[in-house]
DNA sequence: TAACCGATTAGCT
DNA sequence: GCTAATCGGTTAA
C-alpha cells in the first residue's frame, strides 16, 4: 500500500497518523516524522478547546500552516494545522529521525548523539532552526519541504505525553521499533 | 495588574 | 527516577 498525500482539511486524529513516515525539511534540514499526537477542537487536552486567543488564533486559521507556540518558557514546540479554516485543530511533531543537515543539528543542538538531536518537540525546533518567527507559515511551500512516506510504515499509537487532561485517549503515535521516538510505547 | 502554570528538557541521584 | 530552570499566556480580581 502506498500512502496518499497527506489530507490536512482531514481531523487531526487521521493526519497524525499518515504523518508518520513523512519527511520534514526546513531549508534543507530535517529528517523523517517518527512521533506526532492529535490535538482537537473539543479536546480538553488542546490550546484551541477554550476558543481563539492571541496564542492559538493560528490553529484557527487555514490547514496545512505551522502553529507554534513556547513551552515551559524555554522551548518552542512546532504543530501542523489542520481541517477547515476556524475549527482549531493540530498535530504536534514530538519526534524526527534525522536524515539530513546532520552537522548542523549537531551545531544548534550542541550535541552530537542523533538519537538526542530530535527525539522530543522542543529538540525538533531546536534542531531545525524553527521559533515562533515560523508561526503562521504554509508548510508545504520554502523554506518548509514536507514529503509524504513512499512506503507503508508500521505505526503504533498510545496515550499523550505530558499532558494532564484527556490523559487515557491514544492519539499519540509512532513509527513501529524507532530509536528516535521521544519515549517508546508499551 | 498579579498569580498561576504548562503539549519540556537536562542534569544529578 | 526526581527536580530545577524559566517566562509568556491565560485567568481572576
Amino acid at each position: 500500500m502506498i500512502q496518499p498525500p497527506i489530507d490536512f482539511s482531514a481531523s487531526s486524529v487521521d493526519v497524525a497518523r499518515s504523518l508518520i513516515g513523512a519527511t520534514l525539511l526546513i531549508n534543507g534540514v530535517g529528517g523523517r516524522i517518527v512521533e506526532t499526537e492529535a490535538y482537537d477542537h473539543d479536546d480538553p487536552a488542546s490550546h484551541s478547546f477554550s476558543g481563539p486567543t492571541r496564542r492559538n488564533q493560528v490553529m484557527f486559521g487555514p490547514p496545512c500552516h505551522a502553529y507554534i507556540y513556547r513551552s515551559y518558557g524555554i522551548h518552542w514546540c512546532l504543530n501542523f494545522v489542520c481541517r477547515p479554516a476556524g475549527h482549531g485543530a493540530g498535530v504536534l511533531i514530538r519526534a524526527i529521525e534525522p536524515l539530513a543537515g546532520l552537522d548542523i543539528m549537531r551545531k544548534r543542538r550542541g550535541l552530537s548523539d542523533e538519537r538526542l538531536l530530535c527525539s522530543g518537540p522542543g529538540r525538533v525546533c531546536q534542531a531545525l532552526g524553527i521559533t515562533h518567527e515560523h508561526s503562521g507559515m504554509p508548510i508545504d511551500t520554502p523554506p518548509f519541504q514536507l514529503t509524504p512516506s513512499s512506503d507503508p510504515v508500521p505505526v503504533v499509537t498510545g496515550p499523550r505525553i505530558g499532558i494532564s487532561k484527556a490523559k487515557d485517549v491514544p492519539w499519540r503515535f509512532g513509527l513501529a521499533g524507532s530509536p528516535f521516538l521521544s519515549r517508546p510505547f508499551r
